[in-house]
DNA sequence: AAAAGTTATGTTATACTATAACGTTACAAT
DNA sequence: ATTGTAACGTTATAGTATAACATAACTTTT
């Protein structure tokens, strides 16, 4: 995608180039793994790329079925648990929402910033914060699994406003 | 409570002693802001209090009409609100379930650990989270507003297991 | 190419989470 | 006692997610 990384999504960026970058990338990680993106999940990953704020479920399902055609739920959880399990979307647990993964592949422990008024959501893989969060855990005797880290506010061209 | 700040609920500990402390740190906070702590609000506090793991709304509406009461939804969700609004419960996304706050009254950002095995939640404050958080949102122009951080994984005596 | 096994998708129904809207009751302040 | 406000009751419905079972498509072996 034209988005770096770490930084946070201009709102005039080139997203055609994101999309396309990330369906690029899909196709080359599932290639490397032996796993099928079918036609419906390549789709469902384009929705879900669609913008840089997270799409719920229904929505998603409603664009696949934008033509008349008429899938139904499991469909599009089924084609999003795929794309979760090969880390090629993130879901927003307080959104209850799927955004694109900027880095797929890395395994990695990553960090949303979710825009509250233009709801673009930026993902960041500080080792600053996962270490914070180690040495919190590990003070408290407890191992980490899955951190979520889910930060509401302002992105800065929302912000100047 | 009997437990004490900063660490990990232990599975045997003194829990009657939570649920006291915490109900009579609820009533003082609500004379002191001049809020109602109505029976009805007093009782889902108690039931989110009933152990350290979360409680979903649906759990609390069962609990509050185990004897017969025909209560409905809207009845525990405006509860749960008062209380999350007074900082009394904390709401975590993960889950869509309540738990009660550790140290009501004070204006903070709290970090959970969520243990997989026991579902026990703990809260935290460390300020070096927080700090890390600020530094990586200063970094990508972000405004930080509320941060969601939860932590899954394994709590002290189930990974002794 | 046929058979068999596996993975993916279709379909129906239902469970779980949350709130809108409106009516009534209880409390608080004059 | 009256009036205004906050809390609660009630019905309906919106929004999120999955169970269970049927069919289709792809893969591997023969």
């Amino acid at each position: 995608m034209t988005i770096k990384k770490e930084q946070f999504p201009e709102h005039g960026h080139d997203h055609a180039a994101c999309i396309e970058e990330a369906l690029r990338q899909a196709e080359s990680l599932c290639r490397t793994r032996g796993v099928r993106l079918t036609p419906l999940r390549r789709r469902v990953l384009a929705i879900v790329w669609e913008s840089h704020a997270p799409l719920g479920a229904y929505d998603v399902l409603e664009r696949m079925n934008a033509a008349g055609e008429r899938n139904a739920p499991p469909t599009a959880y089924r084609a999003l648990d795929f794309l979760l399990k090969h880390g090629l979307i993130h879901r927003i647990e307080s959104l209850n929402a799927f955004v694109g993964c900027a880095m797929p592949g890395d395994a990695h422990k990553a960090q949303f910033f979710i825009c509250r008024d233009c709801g673009t959501v930026a993902e960041t893989h500080s080792e600053e914060i996962g270490e914070a969060i180690e040495a919190s855990a590990t003070q408290a005797g407890f191992q980490v699994d899955t951190p979520v880290v889910e930060i509401s506010g302002q992105c800065p061209e929302c912000f100047d406003d």
